[in-house]
DNA sequence: TAGACTAAGATGTACGTACAAGTATAAGAG
DNA sequence: CTCTTATACTTGTACGTACATCTTAGTCTA
């Protein structure tokens, strides 16, 4: 096989892209006019043109007319898209919008896009994601974990992410053998002891538990209601503990708490934990239709903090959950790791706050 | 100014790439060689080679060493990026969620990906998103516009939308002077007057109505509500139309239904039209800072039937918003612009629909 | 000192030639 | 009939010339 070096204008286009992505010819600097190239190289004008013409349509270097030839500021490598995926689970109107609305705020500002995708929280459907996205080029991307607590077998899609060094920022969970990846999750089982622990603090003792099986945040939240009921001395009873699936989170919550309920006589629960405010509402509805009143008979907690918390029939003690700041942090995080800068804290844990309305007594 | 036709490998790109778009050189089809094209041109082969070079660069054509110069299979247009801006005026957590929702549902299944930007109801704010997509090469756009009552300078950028031939759908609302382009509306008018009518049939007479006075859809509800009162041969009284900005939406109604509700002897309003259904909500919440129920002493009505609707203090009576199901027409509707196929109907107006819960009596 | 002019030097357009190298086809040899 | 070969045609590389157009900097003039 013969080298490459037998043509002239490929030869430079060769030695000068060497050059700048070297560093020898810095972003902005000008290049040798097409003259002085022409007569070092001992080759033609019109082959210094074709090579620098090659050149520009890789985007290492740009011309002016009549000024010179110049070094691309961008050192060419990718064209930069300026577009940031966003992979959410659901694109529910829950508290999502709120988190997309941090990010964009932040993101907006620096000339970004977001790129929406979700995964309905599945891990096939968030691979074929990320390899969609590998093609497209993004410059980064923010990912909330499908069913974050089963093991995951598409890590090997992060290592690409990595090989092509596209940064990356977890929002809300994160896959474990990646606690050490950049990422932005709340105390989830801090929260879960607070507002369990509260409840403890008005009198109760018989509290149920709902929590979501499929994610990391059901079960921090529930390690977090345990913990406060031993701190408390209280023991721990399974069967006050209702496990759900995302897929049932309007139905199975309901039955569960309208069947318990319906053992009035042996009444065994004086309140309730709840995975979120959505379900805590369900939760009331479910004991209004067995005739008991929250929270007159039965004090309910929520979680989130969502606009439903507040406007709701009976207005919801919960967990804040920080929604835009989570978003704009996030954002943060990832344009300081796109712009390679050396960044100090790369997981941060935001602290749970509890928020008391009106849902406990 | 002189026209571009002085630069003769500038007027062959043209010819050639209109030929191409036009379907004169159908995809495989192989180009007259450069000798025939520059006899053709009466213009050196050089040139013609520069030419072809510019058409390659942009995906047009490719040459194959010996054989010849071939239109590419795909026609070269856009690389098709598979993205598809969604441009909204607000990511509240509001109503946009499902409409997104319905959108992802259809896009994500044929393929693509939501750009998702929104323009916090500017309408400079949203020349800048649409001079920026038309940088990135993005296949179509889903677009609400902002402020859409005030006369918009910007329209040249939609004709630099058509001249790219890239589709776009309006939803909610549409600039005027675009009334023919593809769009997807709700029949506000008919809404407004269909909840104002119910309020009258229900006894009401004095009927305060609030509406935001920089879109559309403000205007149209307006209408609405005046025709009902017309046709039930209510006096229109200006006095009683409170107009609102966006800016303050969560005060200036809250405070105008305030004032109004503190001269209490001489209340001149039995009921409340609002805008939507978080209006509605601080509606009521005014009402019960001056010691006013809902719907005892005032009903009041929503619009959008948002999960507020459903779930807040005082389940409200409201004009159902087909929500995910307008996402999912806007984007059938673009799929459909994008394959160019002859499409019948690209104004769809959806009628509105009553639902009756607690806020009325 | 400010402004106009000029010249030098940069890239851009256009044409020309010559030869190299790959492809398809038709003619000819076995 | 099959394989080889010659040939004509294609694109690719390389060089050369000439002039156009734009920028910059220096010079001259009012």
């Amino acid at each position: 096989m013969q080298t490459d070096k037998r043509l002239k204008y490929h030869d430079l286009v060769e030695e000068l892209r060497d050059k700048i992505l070297s560093g020898h010819i810095r972003p902005g600097e000008k290049l040798p006019s097409e003259n002085e190239l022409a007569a070092a190289h001992a080759i033609s004008r019109q082959t210094v043109r074709k090579a620098l013409q090659i050149l520009e349509n890789e985007g290492f270097v740009y011309a002016e007319h009549g000024r010179g030839t110049f070094c691309s500021d961008r050192t060419g490598v990718h064209k930069s898209s300026h577009n940031i995926a966003v992979v959410t689970t659901y694109l529910s109107d829950y508290i999502f919008p709120r988190v997309i609305q941090g990010i964009d705020q932040v993101l907006t500002e620096k000339g970004y896009s977001i790129l929406l995708k979700n995964t309905r929280n599945s891990r096939a459907m968030e691979a074929k994601i990320i390899e969609e996205l590998l093609q497209k080029d993004i410059d980064g991307l923010i990912i909330e974990p499908s069913k974050s607590q089963i093991y995951c077998k598409h890590l090997n899609l992060y290592a690409m992410l990595d090989k092509y060094q596209i940064p990356y920022v977890f929002i809300q969970g994160c896959y474990s053998h990646m606690e050490k990846k950049p990422q932005i999750l709340l105390d989830d089982r801090k929260g879960g002891f607070l507002i369990t622990e509260y409840l403890i603090s008005l009198g109760h003792r018989d509290i149920v538990g709902i929590f979501k099986a499929d994610d990391m945040q059901g079960q921090e939240r529930h390690k977090g209601y345990i913990q406060a009921l031993q701190q408390a001395g209280i023991a721990y009873d399974p069967d006050k503990v209702i496990w759900y699936h995302t897929e049932d989170r309007k139905s199975h919550p309901y039955e569960q708490i309208r069947r318990m309920a319906k053992k009035r006589e042996k009444l065994f629960f004086d309140a309730v934990v709840a995975y979120n405010d959505e379900v805590a509402i369900s939760v009331i509805q479910a004991l209004e239709a067995e005739n008991l009143s929250c929270p007159k008979d039965v004090s309910v907690t929520g979680y989130d903090n969502s606009y439903l918390a507040a406007s709701c029939k009976v207005p919801l003690t919960t967990i804040a959950h920080p929604q835009e700041k989570l978003g704009s942090m996030a954002a943060k995080l990832l344009l300081s790791l796109m712009e390679k800068e050396e960044v100090g804290q790369t997981k941060i844990i935001i602290e749970p706050e509890l928020v008391i309305r009106d849902s406990c007594q």
